[in-house]
DNA sequence: ACACTTATGGTCACAGCAACCATAACTGTA
DNA sequence: TACAGTTATGGTTGCTGTGACCATAAGTGT
């Protein structure tokens, strides 16, 4: 092992308290496919939890942002490019025991784009492949390090954000039907809206969604106009998930 | 400088792109003082940026969680027990020039309390003192590594928060009046409410707060009835600011 | 008794929403 | 061509929550 590269305070030289720790970046990707919230997984191919599924990640090289770590390791072991898609830091995992070498801090990242390709295996990966989100919470997956609990906030944030934010349009392609974006919270939600008052209400919030002028012709039915994003990020009013049931709090 | 006292991947062992960081903990504490949101900074005792005001913090040691580093950290920094106000992750920065002694990540936490005790000096700290939140955004402040960032981030993340979560009570303390509350709001928001409908808004709100039946004299007026914390953490309907002027997306 | 202050409660007009119905514009088939 | 089927779009209605504002309650000190 070669010596530390970095200077440290004094303070911390004497100390035994404090160890170095190794940076990485883990990818909760999540996309559309076939009307379902699907998240990507690799299944691990060294030790420890060889052989297991986890999220796709690695480490954060030197002199790169987290942010451009995190695009390489789309590029590598999901085979995406990342330029197209939302990503956005949301939570970062350092307990000591989450990794049996060492002190191994994660920053989780959310990655969110339209019908994502079926990845290829990439180079560290054994093999990717795309799960049922909803595979995450009824405890039937079982994956490697603390990753489970990583992608169960990462879901939930997920379905936070459609609500305040307009990162809905992050699931559809360059430009959309309503009734695309519908489905995406119909999917995420696991509940169906009614089209006419979602309708209204995305229209009536300014900058959520700009009218490109053009048409898609479904196989059957009437046409629909197309939208691109808008310039708004939090929806004011906010897209509010009826409060049927639970709690609302 | 001692060697790595971790195992790391054989791909890892071969590169020289991927090397040790450094793990810190910054906080973004926040508290209400005469009416004003204050921001508690420290002055640096050591290089680098020695005598410059940052963010309290420092490194999280060995088999330490994220959380106890910063519950530590707020003890020996500014004198603050924590395990009494809201301490909540909000996030990390690493870009390689951060900090010139190499890659140090820091993980930085919102703490927020009800006014808060003036800090003693803390033993890394060679002084720490509250500073008007305000001044954060006018440009007249000038902090140590990316702080003046970091901060900047903070705040805007407490302003949103204070809309969609029950945070605002994280200000208040064990008991309040929903005056207090709503002088959260006031503060924190920059604009004067309405009594009358705030009162309104946060009764119906389930969860929000919880009469303890006490009442509370003020030195002039009406007594006023006493709340506590609620089990909510997210409002539903959210207490939205008026969409006065900005943009509302 | 009075003014002063603050908490609490109510009214009213309006905006946004859910539920629902109606129409438009395309497809394919008899 | 006529028609059913399908989907997008548009409108109506009753209800709920909100902002602006007024009224009352319950303390203080003079």
């Amino acid at each position: 092992m070669r010596p530390l590269g970095v200077r440290v305070d004094d303070w911390l030289k004497d100390s035994e308290e404090v160890g170095p720790s190794w940076l990485t970046v883990d990818l909760a990707i999540f996309t559309l496919r076939d009307d379902q919230l699907m998240v990507l997984l690799i299944e691990r191919g060294l030790d420890p939890f060889n052989g297991m599924p986890a999220m796709p990640g690695g480490y954060v090289q030197k002199d790169e942002t987290l942010r451009d770590g995190a695009l390489r390791e789309l590029a590598e072991e999901a085979g995406i490019d990342g330029s197209q898609l939302h990503l956005e830091q949301f939570g970062t995992y350092a307990d000591p025991g989450r990794d049996p070498r060492g002190r191994v801090v994660t920053v989780a990242y959310l990655a969110l784009g339209p019908n994502l390709p079926t990845p290829v295996g990439g180079t560290d990966a054994a093999r990717a492949f795309w799960a049922p989100a909803a595979r995450l919470e009824d405890g039937a997956l079982r994956l490697a390090f603390d990753h489970q609990t990583i992608l169960t906030e990462a879901l939930e944030e997920v379905r936070r954000k459609l609500e305040y934010t307009a990162v809905a349009t992050a699931f559809c392609g360059e430009t959309f039907t309503l009734r695309d974006l519908r489905t995406v919270y119909e999917v995420i939600w696991g509940q169906p809206l009614d089209p006419s008052n979602f309708r209204r209400k995305v229209l009536n919030t300014p900058g959520f969604v700009q009218p490109t002028g053009d048409q898609w012709l479904p196989p059957t039915g009437r046409p629909a106009a197309l939208y691109r994003r808008g310039h708004a990020w939090l929806l004011n009013p906010p897209l509010l998930r009826a409060a049927t049931s639970g709690q609302r709090g």
